[in-house]
DNA sequence: TTGTATGCGTTATCAC
DNA sequence: GTGATAACGCATACAA
């Protein structure tokens, strides 16, 4: 390349990155070269020399959930305002693949990450923040002073459970993703509205009904058949809180396969309002979260931490909203 | 990292790689150096070295679409086994990023590429064909020699659409997400379902009627669009076939939205049986793609060609499935 | 304004 | 078995 323009290294350096103090019988020369061999910089030399990417990979615990999608394209707004680009990497809520990732960042392939799940014991999720900048966001550990982007789980869950109340349900059961037996769950998040749940019952005076609480997975079947055992207690609940709306909307199919109406004999709440959420019939009363805004900040706290170095601890509360629709009345 | 451990870089390397030739006194070393350091070898100077960085990117239209998210599931699991490791690029079909991210490929960032649709044309992709390793997979312009796999469309389509007049059914729209003005749409495969629907209507003599045909975008809302201009007919239609699960699915809501039942009033048959298909009520009819082999698949080729270099034209069709569900009697 | 030389962190070649 | 050393492609300090 030097040798068919004519010029050094340099100069090219300098032409390709603009930089002043260059004539521009050397720029002309430059250019022509650059034409003539379709020549494009390589990354690689460039990255090594200035040791860095420009490259943030974000932990998604599945790809397919519309949800975190929406959060994604926050993410990556902001990203692209700053010259960074974006490596998702579906965990698929497995320690092995996200193990691997994680070498990405300690061989410093990536400047910098962003978890929107993990199944990183607290320890080993503060270890890595020590030394490389990472940042949490929508699902954390409140427990360590990782920086990180939610909204108040606890807060939200209380609301739409206290909607159900004021509606006049009184047996209100909880769909959760929380299996509880595992103490570092990787849904945290799940928790949190367990515990807004139970708030929002206790401050009405409603008994916690342990049979009332089923604890499954993130999807689909998994609110199905939670919502089949529901069914079936002797006294079965007149309302359902889903934890997420995937699984809402699983416990929603679960009723019309018993021929029940909702909301009529069953009103069902859910958590996210995922774009599916409108589609079924009736739709989704539900938590709507500021998507694009979660991922935006998130990645906002990841540049500045990349640039600052230092880990400073932010917790970011962004604002919920309770939207109701057709499947609580 | 080379004076701690008291050894040269070049028995540093030896023993990270595990080559044959160090004797157990260095290994030693250089292990306890490497624990005392936490020390990674940076990924950064070997790619430059062997030019190369086992990355490649995979284009995909929306990340939120959970088709698509399988066949991402596929080709991770090819990639892994070669120790490959994927860059997901949501495009949101904008020709921009699209662009912005083919630098990547561009300046060796990455060892190649899969478009799950794109907006380039035919010459353009031709042209980075030529140059770089790149694969097309479920979406690929048939008129040029780039490797792609896919399953057969037209056929697919033809296959469905003769379900519904085996059914009895003589109206049957199409709602497709193929805007035909553009000459380079973005999907291709819909202008092949929209071959199929032609060819199965006119074997059974059925004229096809321009009326029936809706053109749109690839979703919710532009199904429920769609369906509810062609309920709108003074003749409206007893059956649908949409070339995509989610527009079908707006149709679905539209049907309800106007009182109609399916599939007594009308039928609706969808394309790609993505999981929410069977999650509405009635649970949909549709063509079921082998989504996790076509991205197996692809990743295969594209890992064969970057290791042979030489850009063999093949083009793999894998089988699909006519799923018939509650939409359709 | 331009070129030369150096270093980024590896791996490979060669000599010891 | 081991250690210098060159090279990968780039950006920069310095010299010219």
């Amino acid at each position: 390349m030097a040798r068919v323009a004519g010029v050094s290294v340099a100069t090219i350096s300098r032409v390709i990155n603009k930089k002043a103090g260059v004539s521009e019988l050397a720029a002309a020369k430059v250019a022509k070269a650059i034409e003539e061999l379709d020549y494009q910089p390589s990354l690689l030399g460039k990255n090594l020399r200035r040791s860095h990417t420009k490259l943030v990979i974000v932990f998604i615990p599945t790809i397919s959930n519309t949800f975190f999608s929406k959060v994604v394209l926050g993410m990556e707004a902001k990203a692209h305002e700053n010259d960074y680009n974006i490596i998702i990497c579906d965990t698929r809520s497995e320690k092995a693949i996200e193990h691997k990732y994680i070498e990405l960042i300690r061989n410093r392939f990536v400047d910098g990450a962003i978890f929107l799940s993990s199944s990183l014991e607290s320890a080993e999720m503060i270890k890595l923040s020590q030394n490389y900048p990472i940042v949490q966001c929508c699902e954390f550990n409140d427990d360590i002073d990782v920086p990180c982007v939610s909204i108040d789980n606890e807060k939200a869950a209380y609301e739409i459970t206290k909607h159900l109340i004021k509606l006049g349900h009184k047996k209100i059961a909880l769909i959760t993703a929380d299996d509880k037996l595992n103490a570092s769950s990787m849904y945290h998040s799940a928790r949190l509205r367990e515990q807004g749940y139970k708030r929002a019952l206790s401050e009405s005076k409603i008994r916690a009904n342990e049979e009332y609480i089923k604890r499954g997975k993130y999807n689909f079947k998994s609110g199905q058949l939670a919502m089949n055992e529901l069914l079936e207690l002797k006294s079965a609940p007149t309302a359902v809180f889903a934890v997420a709306d995937t699984i809402a909307i699983g416990a929603l199919k679960a009723c019309r396969g018993k021929g029940l109406e909702v909301p009529k004999d069953v009103a069902i709440a859910g958590f996210d309002d995922i774009s599916f959420s409108t589609m079924v019939e009736p739709p989704l009363t539900t938590i709507a979260q500021p998507q694009f805004d979660l991922g935006y900040k998130a990645m906002e706290l990841l540049i500045e931490r990349i640039g600052s170095g230092t880990p400073q601890r932010r917790k970011v509360i962004l604002e919920h909203e309770l939207v109701i629709r057709g499947t609580t009345f």
